[in-house]
DNA sequence: GTCTATAACGTGATAGAC
DNA sequence: GTCTATCACGTTATAGAC
């Protein structure tokens, strides 16, 4: 439990510090590279409380896993059922969010990326995006604008895979396309900030290409 | 050294036998979660003849590692510098070809990814994407297309990260937006191949649009 | 709850026979 | 060149004192 103490710093429990501070490290690293004396490092406790209040490497690790992926999924399926808001509204909408969620933890995207690899099955069965999407509002409102002769590709799988595409793909590139390790120059974020604004202008612009 | 011998098949040498079963085994777990005794075993050979041959796992893994990049990005290089052809031409080779490239080896983009994550520094000085683009005809191209007021956006950044995030990005996501770990599924392998036709008719949507 | 010490195991690498 | 046996070490996890 977080509890305010006397220096009127908030007073992180131990169990919350471990887990901070695995999720730090399986971010950078990754589930197989990470030793559990770096996480208790980071933390600043002792490699014993770590099995004490987890058990194991593992169950922490899927713990962090299942809080990242629901995170980051859940983000998107309040925007694409709200009931309220338009086609064109909810591509920006979505743009706009996951571009400011990723700039302040630029390293999910590929953390997810990079351990769905090691443990498919596992956790994807939960999460189904692809279902999801598929009875959404926004696919409702995609078939809607298809009907209506405003759009000119019909299958949703193409969309969701350039929209997410535009957004996400060069948080995971920018190594191979700018160069360092750092993910979170100024120079990059100015780039990756345009793309709020041009990402729906380009959408809408492919949506209606042929 | 591969020879025929009297079945007529192929006799590869055993050093290219472990080479090929560390690329099949990296490819899938990546460096931190692969033990040299699963690339022995998937090589058919002892444990010892991997360091007899390499010297360590480490060294081993440099050696794919650089095959991978080079030939990923050298792939690009040469399309890209093709004087003879029109930008048009080059963004279709583009996509065509390393869309054939992944479907064959679904497990490298998310393998470059993953990888270049632990050793930020070591290779990318050695790869410069960027610089390369700057350098290229593709370029001129497209500065050019932009002083005829053909294009709309002036960032050759955002051209490159959309082009190679249409192409590449959903490989990379196929496990979050299909379910199931497969990369080769014939369902998925239909869809990705329309991308090769679709692509270029984005990207010149994209260009002009504002 | 938190620590030190240590057990139990897995892994990379090598020695040495053939 | 190829194998078996083994070493040396790092890592996860636990026992037990406080």
């Amino acid at each position: 439990m977080a509890k305010s103490n006397d220096t009127g710093k908030i007073d992180i429990s131990t169990e919350a510090k471990i887990k901070e501070a695995a999720r730090t490290v399986f971010y950078r690293k990754g589930f197989a590279a990470t030793r559990t004396r770096d996480i208790a490092d980071e933390a600043g406790i002792n490699l014993a409380l770590l099995n004490y209040y987890f058990r194991s490497k593992q169950k922490l690790f899927e713990i962090i896993m299942i809080e990242t992926l629901s995170g980051f999924v859940q983000n998107m399926l309040i925007v694409v059922n709200d009931e309220k808001t338009t086609l064109e509204k909810k591509i920006s909408e979505i743009a706009s969010r996951y571009i400011d969620l990723i700039i302040k933890e630029p390293e999910i995207p590929t953390f997810i990326v990079a351990e769905i690899r090691s443990n498919p099955n596992l956790l994807l069965e939960k999460l189904p995006v692809k279902k999801a999407m598929a009875n959404s509002i926004l696919s409702k409102q995609l078939q809607q604008a298809i009907a209506e002769g405003k759009i000119t590709e019909p299958n949703p799988l193409h969309f969701l895979m350039n929209l997410m595409g535009l957004i996400i793909f060069p948080f995971i590139a920018k190594p191979l396309l700018m160069g360092g390790s750092d993910l979170n120059t100024p120079a990059f974020n100015k780039v990756i900030k345009e793309r709020k604004q041009l990402i729906p202008i380009w959408i809408k612009a492919m949506m209606k290409a042929k």
